[in-house]
DNA sequence: GTCTATAGATCGATAGAC
DNA sequence: GTCTATCGATCTATAGAC
């Protein structure tokens, strides 16, 4: 059936794009795990380039709404702690994702950053067209939180958050294996984000007199 | 002359790795942009996977003794100022990277972020073999700025650092142009060090319980 | 050491039977 | 919609003349 062998290859082409890149992934990696026959990739999507954005369409349109509910749910607070509220609030529509795939928050985001660095910029025109609005709605909240920053500092250390979480994600499988070996307990995701939140807040909230 | 050859191969390819990804660079991309022949890449370096730990070794081994004396220089001071100023004297040795190639040091950073998750770990083992003592030499010094931290929040809190600063330097040209076009200014690497020391050393050195 | 020429493998995409 | 078969392009790596 048509729909099943979509929903396939979607499955397929996602997790090993998320785990070697859109590059070094070919066709015929995606058709054989999906277990349909090569051509129905292009038959389906028309082409690889197709392909990538139809995997990351489907985590947006489940994430996107879902932070949305989590902004306009927020009580206003200012500072560290406001913005501590504001990125624990972003947590559970990321956790959410793992309805979309197995282990889908970790995949979603080693995805973005193959994509932020392996398509040129075409990825970031797609994603700030079709969900631009929502994606700034974001920023203004964080804004909110820290009215002392200008906004040009707000930039950089927002690129230094995005930063984190998608380093963190994209060599999780090495980083949890080391945590695990050197700490003898066993790391979930949601674990990494607990980690990751207090770090991003503390340094985005950070005062610029120093 | 050889000598001349092999450095021409060693600036193209770091070049275009950095740009563009190791899978994505061909041979024969190398070879046109060093105006060198196809096969004088087999020939000095004997595979593509040997040029890849060429091109770092190059780099590496003009940072790590820099980073070792600067950490030697260094007065032990704790908290996020410690930390700061561990982090500031980095800095020098990052930038020292500019005589090893025009735009040395956002080039040494990119092909860093490049390794971390194309390599598939063959990267990190052929740094922490040839380099490791310096790398846990620089973690101790953290750590003694930071000594009620737990070993396990810096370990991700580490990372989290790496990650910001990859993922700023791997997207350096995006992220430049927007922020120039939106503050009208010219950027350099310098100033999005600056903007990140700051925004590192809060997150490393946040209290745990908040 | 440097070149040409090419082997040998793999890729994305498509044509055409069923 | 799904299959086989294959085209044409591109890749790394090498053999062998100079």
């Amino acid at each position: 059936m048509a729909h099943h062998t979509k929903n396939d290859i979607l499955d397929a082409a996602e997790y090993l794009f998320a785990e070697q890149g859109f590059t070094q992934t070919s066709m015929r990696e995606i058709t054989t795990r999906a277990q349909v026959n090569l051509a129905s990739v292009n038959y389906h999507f028309g082409s690889k380039k197709n392909l990538i954005q139809a995997v990351f369409k489907r985590y947006f349109d489940k994430l996107m709404p879902d932070i949305e509910k989590s902004l306009l749910g927020l009580s206003a607070k200012e500072g560290t702690q406001g913005v501590e509220l504001l990125l624990f609030s972003l947590i559970p529509p990321m956790i959410n994702l793992s309805t979309v795939s197995e282990n889908g928050t970790a995949t979603f985001v080693k995805l973005l950053g193959r994509g932020y660095n392996e398509t040129q910029g075409h990825l970031r025109r797609f994603i700030m067209n079709d969900y631009g609005a929502c994606i700034r709605e974001l920023v203004d909240c964080i804004q909110r939180c820290l009215p002392s920053l200008p906004k040009e500092t707000l930039f950089w250390r927002m690129h230094f958050a995005i930063g984190s979480f998608v380093f963190s994600m994209t060599s999780s499988q090495a980083l949890t294996e080391i945590a695990e070996s050197d700490f003898h307990k066993h790391i979930e995701i949601e674990e990494v984000m607990s980690q990751l939140v207090p770090f991003v807040a503390q340094g985005l909230a950070g005062s610029i007199d120093s």
